[in-house]
DNA sequence: GACAACATACCAACCGGTTGGTAGTTCCCC
DNA sequence: GGGGAACTACCAACCGGTTGGTATGTTGTC
């Protein structure tokens, strides 16, 4: 053994590639990014690539499980769950996502986001597991979600709103992608949280709590 | 003179070039969408498409000026325009909106939005373009939402409402896409309203009409 | 020595763009 | 009003580079 043993080993090609995808390609668009740019950030050769994945779709499907794994995680140790109440876990979760918005644009935008958009006519296996991102992420909030919404007397479903706050940032994103400026996009999450706040509050809406 | 005089002229390839690429673009997306693929879909060859545009590029952002030409013309002569009251108007809008999802994601969603997510950093040029598309229609909003904000006391500013509108329907066009199903798009526009309805109805906004 | 994890060299198809050309129209000078 | 130069609109064939993908090694490890 050459090396000394330490615990942050080399990670493999494989997910040198993955990682290297959810950063170029959140850049640059999928299509635009080709196998060579991927191996090329990744630091490794083709042949690693097409040992890994058997195609560059799916490397896209793989990277795209990937996102959620990562995603997962860090949303997993956000402060925002340690509200006690319900409706405030909501809320502290959207002021999390506004924090976010920080840097360039492809480090805070979605890997699903961008990717769906250029193959969700061309290629349903992405399609699905961009859609299956989204979904897993809305799903998480679900559970503070129906607590808030049982509490306040509030007609909306948990997933509709689980999903309304996924379109409203991944619209935030392209806003701030074309306008080259985050504040766009932390202006459209503080309208959301506006929505949230009137709706959740209450304040005796047309006299009937349901 | 040995044709008849028609008013409906022939297109020239230019604008063959322009409506295909409206809408092969927002099937496929740009980087994915060929100079070929333009011409077959237009009828046309590549010696028009290179004699019309000096680039692909230069297509992409041509595109987009006649995107807010086509956009701009469509809801010049939409209906909501006829209420008297600025508020029924914005109102009417929405409905408006929801009314265009209909068909395949490709036939509702918008050129710019699809394009900037994969330009936006790497070609300047189109990115600004496509920003200009979406701005320009979000202050063809801004007369009615300042009456309305006016009227009703409302302390959000005409511009921030009428881009946070934007970012709400790409949001929608994304989901939509990635479900490959339309109403979770009309479900995003339906909570765009319930919010806008609790803005403007001011139901003793925590006191503080400002 | 078997197998996974890579690396090297290569390929046909496709990419954006250029070439040299043609058909029709406009303009201008006589 | 006739002729020709200049121009616009368009076309088919072609170009070098890049594309996703493959075939065939080589290396380290159990």
């Amino acid at each position: 053994m050459s090396d000394v043993q330490v615990l942050a080993k080399r990670p493999s090609a494989r997910e040198l590639i993955l990682d290297a995808a959810l950063r170029i390609v959140r850049e640059q668009g999928y299509s635009a990014t080709s196998v060579d740019d991927l191996c090329r950030a990744a630091g490794v050769t083709k042949g690693a690539f097409f040992h890994h994945f058997k195609s560059k779709e799916d490397l896209a499907v793989a990277a795209a499980k990937h996102w959620t794994q990562t995603t997962e995680a860090k949303f997993a140790r956000a402060p925002y769950h340690q509200h006690a109440d319900a409706l405030d876990r909501v809320m502290a979760y959207l002021d999390f996502r506004r924090g976010l918005i920080r840097g360039e644009p492809a480090t805070f935008s979605c890997y699903a986001g961008t990717v769906v958009q250029e193959t969700y006519q061309t290629n349903p296996l992405i399609r699905d597991a961009c859609f299956d991102c989204v979904e897993a992420h809305a799903q998480s909030l679900e559970a503070d979600l129906a607590e808030a919404i049982a509490t306040h007397g509030v007609s909306e479903t948990a997933e509709s709103l689980a999903l309304h706050i996924q379109a409203v940032l991944q619209g935030a994103f392209i806003l701030s992608k074309a306008k080259n400026d985050r504040q766009i996009a932390i202006d459209s999450i503080d309208h959301l949280r506006r929505y949230f706040e009137m709706l959740f509050n209450t304040p005796n809406r047309e006299e009937i709590p349901s």
